[in-house]
DNA sequence: TGTACATCAGTGAACGCGCGTTCACTGATGTAC
DNA sequence: TGTACATCAGTGAACGCGCGTTCACTGATGTAC
């Protein structure tokens, strides 16, 4: 059955709730001090009626992370798709350029996610460990069928994947508080310290050790 | 001149009330929620006796920062001195386990530094990132020592201290979650990653390219 | 050394404020006949 | 199609609570003579 008038009024307010929500985190305020008249007030509602979208803030809370994992997630995997197609050197560049993309338009919600990473809140913080890790596993599966369709040696295709993560979350992170000038250098650091990983990648792969 | 019985009780009441916040952000509670009173409470003070020590919640919070800076400032440092003398491969072990010792140690602090990186208190951020800058220095200008002693290529030193840093960064968070067990397989990966980095280094000093 | 005064760390009451949540209510939308 | 009733998103007042900060005060410690 078609929605009706009422259940598509429902949605629109739950999203602006969420984007009220979205808007008020920019600057890096930790979710903990989102405040629930707050969110009201930017988005032209009651106070209460909040109540009837989400049981309370802890919800309104989740809801957000949830929706942040989902740009997250749908940003990097359509990256992920052409890493099998073109050689490591494009990759690594391509891996970059959209991550500086996804950093551009939602950089409050990367700042977001990496900060209740580590928050107290003990749901927010494993939906976003099991996310990440979702995110380094596509990353592993990918390095392994692109390796292998180019006749490669294996490479600790799991543990390359989780480094090339942290270098460019590091660097992401970085970014964050950057001019787009400072941006563009720190962009060619993110590119350099890849490539330095997946040279090692190969080196250790073809079996050299330190 | 020697400290009097008063100056004594002060700076030893100082320390209690940096202490007990200390204690408090046990967890992963964001800096924000820190409140007076708690702290006041957490060392048995009342809590108007605490704008004897900082004229404000937010001079408490640049101080607990500091703390942690120095902590986290100490430990790496000590650490960085043996890096010259041993070999790369005993560099990168003593590097992982000085890290892990440190987290065991002082795992909350890690937990609020990188948080704070990410907060929008712009004194708080500014510290811990010139803080962390000067890891990554101190780091890199050792990786240039050790490797001209060794009589090894130029390798690109800054650029591998920011991503060694960023790697262990990146498993010293999932370690904050871990069991002792989980921890030492994540501090095998960290081995694995920052050994594949520094052959990637090699490689790359000596003209390999992707 | 003894005394009189100054300093100042710590106290408890009070301030105005915004918090999350509950409640009874309104009125537009949906539904059954 | 018209009507009578049900649903439920949104409202505004009210709740108890803890917040950061101020203030006048106490009493132990320090200092000058």
């Amino acid at each position: 059955m078609a929605e009706t008038v009422r259940q598509r009024q429902k949605r629109q307010t739950r999203e602006r709730i969420l984007e009220a929500a979205r808007t008020l985190m920019a600057g890096g305020r930790g979710l903990d001090s989102l405040g629930l008249r707050e969110v009201a007030r930017e988005c032209g509602l009651a106070a209460t009626s909040i109540y009837n979208h989400f049981p309370d803030m802890e919800a309104l809370g989740l809801a957000l992370i949830d929706s942040c994992c989902f740009r997250l997630r749908s940003a990097m995997e359509y990256e992920r798709r052409s890493m099998i197609e073109i050689g490591p050197a494009q990759a690594v560049d391509e891996l970059v350029a959209r991550f500086v993309r996804y950093l551009g338009e939602s950089g409050n919600d990367f700042r977001l996610l990496v900060q209740q990473r580590l928050g107290n809140h003990d749901r927010y913080r494993l939906r976003i460990q099991r996310e990440l890790q979702l995110l380094v596993d596509e990353l592993a599966e990918d390095v392994r069928q692109a390796v292998s369709a180019r006749g490669g040696e294996a490479v600790p295709a799991e543990q390359e994947a989780e480094a090339v993560i942290a270098i460019m979350f590091g660097v992401g992170i970085s970014m964050l508080d950057s001019s787009a000038a400072a941006c563009r250098v720190l962009a060619d650091h993110a590119r350099l310290q890849l490539q330095m990983l997946v040279l090692g990648g190969r080196a250790m792969a073809s079996g050299k050790r330190l």
